[in-house]
RNA sequence: GGAGAGGUGGCAGAGCCCGGUUGAAUGCACCUGACUCGAAAUCAGGCAUAGUCGAAAGGCUAUCGGGGGUUCGAAUCCCUCCCUCUCCGCCA
């Protein structure tokens, strides 16, 4: 959320930079400026009729101390309260529009981040890796898959459906190497925090990251059948995940850190849970896109002087695990029109998929300013200073998944194995190479 | 799931029964100053957040878990939701 303030004294810019995100200003910010004002003057009526009121009830508590009457006092604020009513109705709605309003708008991005409506106009930042070449003709990942009899999405359509994945035997070990892998390098290498969060989070956590209102059509929602009301959502309503990047960056929601705890850097595996509703049709060999997915998350939280330097390292850390299991990727500078709601700027990391001959997102990684500090009330206060809103940061990882339908598609061999990185070596008890696994 | 107790400022903890100089006693922590070579101790002072008006100084308003109600007036009374604790039951 921006700053209502700042909306105010900045408008030309937030149009301009609505506009660099392909939206249209005029839809998203209405009737603003009227309605700022509009709740000024009637902040002002208001208070200025309460505090009247206040200094009545002062004579009126007078008066009764000394045992004199009081009624004419009385009858006056009578009158007053009519008025005050109204006034607090209309303060009421127009801070609500106001709020909808600012809930509804996305955070302003930086100014090194390129113009441009869609991912074509990402910029490649750099490239790591060499693109390993095959005498065979290298299979995607679901082939691999399969012939190892590792992955089973015939089962887990029958179990849960499209878009789940069943791992067996060393496809489910490798998923857990994976994880014990990358989360000892961000805490061992990295200086990161393990978290183990809930995997269900409440209404207003998800506001906090800017996941609602206007995401919800992306999230599961646990909630009986008997209250639940489309397109409206409770406070204590639960919602699975999408990513940990909620749970954790809510963990000091409404709270005031101290400055010398800053920079925060937590990391935290968790399944990640999306509807992908409006995805129909796309991606759907394999298992890029998933209902559910494991990831590893890198979140920080830092004053506002050094965010920008917390990001740069964020994105090398992110980096660091794909460069030990050596495989290849690129990352890229989302422009203006692919970069998500909440964020100021996005890197994404993309691994090379040689079954499919192209990069694939496996991290992004954002600076979201103050942006979602300022939805979940997160701040920070040095000795002498105020307190003042914490930037956060986030990204993947990695995406475990994707993590580990690469490694099947970069290692793969002519014999139909699949090498194991070294890194992943000891997380796989010594085993070195995945072979086709005997009878399901 | 059943029964009970409770949520007050950075922390601890009064106030609530009996509504009115209580934005909130007191203690601790913290900051500034005095004393000291320095520190401790002691003394003096300071110490919430947000909104709004104002060029500023400063004023006003709101906030005692959230929301609503009663009242001229609510931390205090009523309703409701959330959360915590204790006991019982159930359970990985």
């Amino acid at each position: 959320m921006l700053d209502l303030g700042f909306v105010r004294g900045n408008l030309e810019l937030v149009e301009k930079k609505l506009r660099d995100r392909g939206a249209d200003p005029a839809a998203l910010l209405g009737d603003f400026p009227r309605i700022d004002r509009w709740r000024r003057a009637k902040i002002t009526e208001q208070e200025t009729l309460l505090a009247r009121r206040n200094r009545i009830t002062d004579e009126v508590s007078a008066l009764k101390r000394t045992g004199k009457d009081a009624s004419a006092l009385i009858g006056e604020v009578g009158a007053i309260k009519l008025e005050l009513e109204n006034l607090q109705r209309t303060v009421a709605e127009a801070e609500d529009s106001l709020r909808g309003i600012l809930s509804l708008i996305p955070n302003l991005t930086r100014e090194e981040v390129p113009a441009g409506r869609d991912e074509s106009a990402n910029v490649e930042v750099k490239r790591w890796g060499t693109i390993p070449s095959f005498d065979f003709p290298p299979r995607p990942h679901w082939e691999l898959g399969e012939k190892l009899g590792i992955l089973d999405l015939e089962r887990a359509a029958k179990i849960s459906g499209a878009r789940f994945a069943v791992y067996w035997g060393d496809g489910a070990r490798l998923e857990r190497a994976l994880i014990s892998f990358m989360l000892d390098q961000h805490t061992r290498e990295h200086g990161y925090t393990e978290v183990l969060p809930p995997f269900m989070v409440n209404s207003k956590s998800l506001f906090g990251t800017g996941n609602l209102p206007k995401f919800g059509e992306d999230l599961f929602r646990c909630v009986d059948p008997e209250g639940f009301e489309p397109g409206q959502y409770r406070d204590n309503d639960h919602w699975l995940i999408p990513t940990a990047e909620v749970p954790v960056t809510n963990l000091y929601r409404d709270e005031t850190l101290d400055e010398a705890r800053l920079p925060i850097s937590l990391t935290a595996y968790t399944p990640c849970f999306r509807s992908e509703a409006g995805s129909y049709g796309k991606d759907v060999r394999g298992i890029i896109r998933q209902h559910q997915f494991q990831k590893v998350e890198l979140v920080k939280f830092t004053c506002p002087e050094d965010s920008d330097l917390e990001h740069e390292k964020l994105t090398r850390d992110a980096e660091a695990i794909l460069e030990t299991l050596q495989l290849p990727y690129r990352r890229m500078l989302l422009c203006t029109g692919d970069t998500g709601f909440s964020s100021a700027k996005t890197y994404d990391l993309e691994v090379w998929l040689p079954g499919q001959s192209l990069y694939r997102e496996i991290s992004s990684c954002s600076n979201f300013e103050a942006f979602q500090a300022r939805r979940a009330n997160i701040r920070y206060k040095s000795k002498a200073g105020k307190p003042a809103f914490v930037h956060t940061l986030n990204g993947s990882g990695l995406a475990v998944g994707r993590t580990w339908l690469a490694i099947l598609e970069n290692c793969q061999q002519a014999d139909g194995t699949v090498r194991v990185p070294e890194a992943l070596v000891p997380y796989m008890g010594g085993q070195r190479s995945i072979a086709p696994r005997a009878g399901v």
